[in-house]
DNA sequence: CCGTGAATCGGACTAGAGTCCGGTTATGGC
DNA sequence: GCCATAACCGGACTCTAGTCCGATTCACGG
C-alpha cells in the first residue's frame, strides 16, 4: 500500500529543519550531530503526506496513527520517534503556518511587524492568529491536546511577544502571566466550542479577544 | 478484596443527588423514574470512597480505572455508567464544595453573595474559585481532561454568573464570551502550569487574573 | 570501493480507557 | 408472599496510544 519512495508528492512543501516555533520533548527534528540520513527525511516527507491527506480525507478524529504509518509505508516506531506523540505530528504540520506568522511579527511591516503601537501589534496579532486558528481548527486542537498547548515551542514565542507588548503598554499587571491570560482567550478549545457549539461568527470572537486584550494594556491599577 | 457492604465508611460524605452543578452528557445521578435502587447508591458510596482514598494515596495519575472498580468491590461497567467516564467521576468527587460556592454565590453574604458591587463580586468569585482549584488541582485537572471542561454542568454556573457580572457592570465586551475569557485564566491546565511548572505563587497568580478580570469590567470600549 | 558503527526501521507488545450484553436482583403491584 | 419487569451488575472485549528492541541500512573514512 501506498506509494513508492520517489513517488507523486506533488506539492512538496516540507523543507528539513526551518522551524523556530517547534522544539517539542521528544521527537527530534535536525539531528545533532551528522546531517539527516536521506532514508529518514524521505520517511518524514511520506509522513506528512500522508497525515495531510488522511486528516483532510476523514476528519482528525478517524485518523489512528496506525492509519498513518500504514499510508505512509512505514512502521510505528518511526512515526513515535520523529514525532514524539499525536499532538507533535499536528505541531509539525502546522510549523510553516506559525513558522510565517513568527517572521511576520519579528521583520514584517506593522502593525504585525515592530513599530506600531502595542496595542495595534497585540490586536494584528491576536487578529492574524485567530486567522491560522480558524483555518486549521481541528489540527491545532490535536496538537493542544493532553496539557501539550503549554509547552508547544510555538507557544513561548507567542507568549514572549504578547508578554513584551504588555511591559510596553505600562500595565501594572505582571506582563508574563498576563500574556498567558491573553492567550488562554484563544485556546482551540475554547474557540471550537464558541464557533462551532454556540455558533458564534469569527468576528465576534475577535472582536472580544481583541477588547479584553485592549483592556488589558490599558489597565493602570 | 474490599470490604463488605456495611462496611468502614467512617466519614460519611457523599448523600444522594445534590447537586446543581453536575449532569455531564452520560452518566445519570438521580433515576428519572424510581428512586435510587439500595444496591446502587451503596457503589455509588463505594466508588467515590475507594477513589478518594486511591487518589489520596498515590496520586491521582497513578490510578486507573480498574484499580478504582476493585477498591470498590465493582465492575467496570458499574463505574462507567454511573460515572459517564474518568472525568465524571473527578467531577463527582469535587461536587460537594462547588455546590457549596455556588450557594454561597446565590444565597451567601456579600461580597461572594448578592449585594456588592459587580467588580467585588467578581473578585470575590474569582478568589474563592482559585481556593477551590488550589485544593484539588489534580482533581480540577482531571475533570477538565479531554474537553470535558465546557460542558461540565459547573462550568454554566460560573459562565452565568460571570456574564451577568460583566453586564452589570456596564462593559461593552459581550457578556457571554467575556465571561468565556475571564474564566478561561482559571483553566486547571493553566493554574498548574504556573503553580507548579513557573513556580509562581497563588498570591501572584490572584492578583494577576483579578487584576484582568477588573480591567475587563472597567473597559468603556 | 569496502568496512564499520551509529542511527534508523518497523512490527510485536503493553497498558489503560471505554463498550457490550447475558445474567442477576431489587422494587412495586397484586 | 409472589410475580413481572426494569434497572443494575460486572467482567470479557475492543480499540488505540505509545514503548521496545533486534535487524537493517546509510554515511563516512580509509
Amino acid at each position: 500500500m501506498a506509494e513508492d519512495g520517489t513517488g507523486p508528492e506533488s506539492a512538496s512543501q516540507w523543507g528539513v529543519p526551518v522551524s523556530v516555533g517547534r522544539q517539542r520533548a521528544s521527537g527530534r527534528d535536525a539531528p545533532a550531530g551528522r546531517s539527516e540520513r536521506s532514508d529518514a527525511a524521505r520517511n518524514r516527507r511520506r509522513v506528512l503526506a500522508a497525515a495531510q491527506a488522511l486528516f483532510r480525507d476523514r476528519g482528525v478524529d478517524a485518523v489512528t496513527m496506525d492509519d498513518i504509518a500504514a499510508a505512509a509505508g512505514v512502521g510505528k516506531g518511526t512515526l513515535y520517534r520523529r514525532f514524539g506523540d499525536k499532538a507533535g505530528l499536528a505541531e509539525a504540520l502546522l510549523d510553516h503556518r506559525e513558522v510565517e506568522l513568527q517572521e511576520a511579527i519579528l521583520t514584517g511591516p506593522p502593525p504585525l511587524g515592530p513599530g506600531a503601537a502595542p496595542g495595534e501589534r497585540l490586536s494584528a496579532f491576536l487578529d492574524a492568529y485567530i486567522d491560522l486558528l480558524d483555518a486549521d481548527l481541528d489540527l491545532v486542537a490535536m496538537a493542544e491536546r493532553s496539557g501539550a498547548r503549554l509547552h508547544a515551542g510555538a507557544y513561548a514565542f507567542w507568549r514572549t511577544h504578547v508578554a513584551a507588548l504588555v511591559r510596553a503598554a505600562g500595565s501594572p499587571i505582571d506582563p508574563q502571566v498576563a500574556a498567558h491570560l491573553v492567550l488562554a482567550g484563544v485556546a482551540a478549545e475554547l474557540y471550537e466550542h464558541l464557533r462551532r457549539g454556540e455558533g458564534r461568527s469569527r468576528a465576534e470572537i475577535t472582536g472580544a479577544v481583541t477588547a479584553v486584550a485592549a483592556a488589558v494594556l490599558a489597565s493602570r491599577g
